[in-house]
DNA sequence: CATAGCATGTAAACAGTTACATGATTAT
DNA sequence: ATAATCATGTAACTGTTTACATGCTATG
């Protein structure tokens, strides 16, 4: 079975929302879903043309003075897309983490490269947590008509608890090489 | 700044501690940093290869009976290259997560859709979780020499926290999307 | 004697990022 | 003026998976 992109997928959920130009659209997904997705102008430009084409979407010109500038929203397919692609159990994907291999291969690490690493992750997810919290206390005092709110609440949600987790073990894998060290 | 492979320090991790040809080597990658790496035959075997004409591997020919067969291990200028590699600070990747996407379009899912997701999230979680802590029980009982234990057991520990974490969130999500049901 | 596992590899395709080109507009 | 931002795109490259080809060996 050949692997599926979900480029598709996070453009037609915005542009379900709001009308945007594929410029917006970065910004917005930056801004949104940033935390747990990414895209790159290289794959939203091409994009977006290939779902005109499909008439999941459709264009207007939009501009602002000179500048050319072009506004996309979903059709009624695109949004029928989006929805049968949501119904689609979310595909397994192979989940990488260069932390844990360096931690994996700890034993071969000159002494203090890992605790370094420890202490960024632990910094880190600690900012994290703290953001994730901030920006859902933020959310709920805005914006508390929109629909989505609920599910965005969930996303922030899985976002401050993994950050937690990852702080706290953090700290445990930094007492626990600084006991390995009393040991030499 | 070009984006680089993992793929040779992963093998380079592993072929320093023991010697082994590709297919036992894709096996190991499996069995011990699966839960966080994979690696597939059509990037290590051209890997092995390169590693062998950069001087950071070497091959013996092992074969068993007719059957051709390669082992490799690493050399000492393999081992250096790791340690190089290892003190690096790991560069952040882009984290995708697939269920959170959908959680985050989750207004234009049809109902139960979610709730299907997030109940396979759960038991996943679960499982996980007690996967995790079984298979440290079972290395803490099984090999207590080995200078790698104190490593394994952190990234193990990384792994059943934070599939906690998502088995707690689950678990929440369900009761608020089942809680925003009633209001209906 | 067929099937599963051991073993090595490659070609094609895909997903995705990076770097660049171009030009208008707004802010400093 | 000049820098930052808005705006649209593309070409080249890298990383990775998938699917296939080949052949030996042990097991039922």
């Amino acid at each position: 079975m050949p692997r599926k992109s979900r480029t598709p997928m996070v453009i037609l959920g915005l542009l379900s929302t709001e009308p945007m130009s594929g410029y917006e659209l970065k910004a917005a997904i930056d801004r949104t879903v940033g935390h747990f997705w990414s895209e790159s102008y290289g794959q939203i430009y091409p994009t977006l043309k290939r779902l005109l084409e499909q008439g999941l979407l459709s264009c207007e010109d939009a501009p602002t003075g000179e500048r050319r500038r072009q506004v996309y929203q979903a059709t009624e397919a695109g949004r029928a897309a989006l929805a049968t692609w949501l119904v689609e159990p979310p595909q397994a994907q192979a989940m990488r983490n260069e932390l844990l291999l360096k931690i994996f291969f700890g034993h071969y690490a000159p002494p203090g490269a890992l605790q370094a690493h420890l202490g960024q992750c632990l910094a880190a997810s600690r900012r994290g947590a703290v953001m994730a919290a901030g920006i859902a206390a933020q959310l709920q005092a805005e914006e508390s008509d929109t629909e989505d709110l609920r599910y965005w609440l969930l996303t922030l949600d899985l976002g401050r608890r993994v950050a937690q987790a990852r702080a706290e073990w953090a700290e445990h894998a930094l007492q626990m090489l600084s006991e390995a060290r009393h040991d030499d």
